[in-house]
DNA sequence: CGTCCGCATTGATCAGGATCAATTACACAT
DNA sequence: ATGTGTAATTGATCCTGATCAATGCGGACG
């Protein structure tokens, strides 16, 4: 999880700092002057997870915040018994740690290998009190979030499986397209569990409405992806 | 919805003003100075709703932000089938308006009798703007609705029908406790549909939930209301 | 090259909650 | 008292998605 020789790595391959960071212009940072991300830069500790590794856990109090800048990380929370449910993936330009106030209020590893800039809490903290601009920044995009779970909440209430799939699959090409990565082929680096998780499904389920819409010529299943065939038949399915 | 009648006798009851309003101190404007609170009063509308009165439908640009004083709202998401998904209810103390960049993302409407301070958005948001701590002050209010939210997420997805009610109860027993009306007797203003469609269940399913709960000897069904016999055996099933 | 292992797919059956259908309870008006 | 309308409860049946089980597929490794 301390990330020593990859993070050491990343740090070399960085060492211009966020000015040259590729991922800027879509996260946080994008509202500071030149000089501030300077600020930044001395805050910023660049780091690396592999596949599969924990970044941080539900509870634990909250000593770092993340800005993810490569791979998939995914966010979720767990029952005693084992029940998981996956409250968002983060994407390259996603922030980890708004809940910044206590301690984690989920848990995240990453999916692929991840590298983020990682901030020392109280620093970051300290940073966004004296830089309003940051602070609403950081506010609006914690309202976006909200809006998100709360159209997640509509899908896991109200929504049966296939339209859920159809809502992830066109969600998933709007986020990669906000990312320049825009695309009739959407990559798919979460497993299928992973994706059920989310959806509030079973893996079965997810596999065989994927068989479903892939035989009903809506998608084409590739390695690690889907590639879409029926984009305005699958945006009638969702609906909204 | 436009409120003349009630409004002006709410605006006559209220002209005092927010250094006497009863619910500040839960509500954001907790963190204003005396003087700043003079600021907040020249732009407030004492407004009121009657039940089931619309207060704001999804889709409609955001011209004016709310502070709930008294009363119950339901704020959901409809899908154009009809199905609804209830994504809160906003009691005393609660802010509407967070996502205030474009238009409202959800509806809401009175279940009872309702009132409010309104602010024009414009106004508000210059306020916002000119005093950081009354921002930070509201971020941290939309990363407590963020982690509520993924709560609501855990609860939709992962949970079944008597674990969703149990869990709906406990949330409202400390919600009416953090506004000062602790009590073994939970207050549930809203109808069972509402609660079947915050839960993500049928009105059978709530109905019948209630009455096996009743049976069990773990609450009491009381008008309007339920009163809870066995809480930490709830608490047990609630779990987490 | 074959074995192993994790992941995905597909099939058969089950069950929790949805749907359909009465019935009851209660507030309110006449 | 009687009727009316809305909300809640209860019962019977159905169906979507869960569960149980088997098979398929592809990559890592001896």
């Amino acid at each position: 999880m301390d990330c020593t020789i990859l993070a050491c790595a990343q740090q070399r391959a960085q060492k211009v700092g966020c000015q040259a960071c590729g991922i800027r212009s879509v996260s946080i940072c994008a509202c500071l002057a030149l000089e501030e991300l300077a600020l930044l830069d001395a805050l910023a500790h660049p780091v690396s997870f592999g596949a599969k590794e924990t970044i941080f856990v539900q509870g634990q109090p909250a000593e770092a915040v993340y800005n993810i800048t490569a791979g998939t990380v995914r966010l979720y929370k767990l029952l005693p018994d084992g029940r998981r449910q996956i409250v968002g993936f983060a994407l390259p330009g996603d922030f980890l740690g708004l809940a910044m106030r206590d301690a984690f209020g989920f848990s995240a590893d990453a999916i692929d290998t991840v590298s983020a800039c990682a901030f020392p809490r109280s620093a970051y903290s300290a940073l966004v009190d004296a830089k309003p601009h940051l602070l609403r920044r950081l506010h609006d995009y914690a309202t976006h979030e909200l809006t998100l779970a709360q159209e997640q909440m509509l899908l896991l209430g109200r929504r049966n499986a296939e339209e859920r799939l159809v809502c992830f699959l066109l969600t998933m090409r709007e986020r990669w397209a906000k990312l320049g990565r825009a695309s009739a082929t959407i990559a798919l680096p979460m497993s299928r569990q992973d994706i059920a998780d989310f959806l509030g499904l079973t893996i079965e389920t997810v596999s065989r409405t994927f068989s479903k819409l892939a035989r009903n010529r809506k998608i084409l299943i590739v390695p690690d992806g889907v590639r879409l065939l029926d984009i305005e038949g699958m945006a009638n399915l969702a609906a909204a």
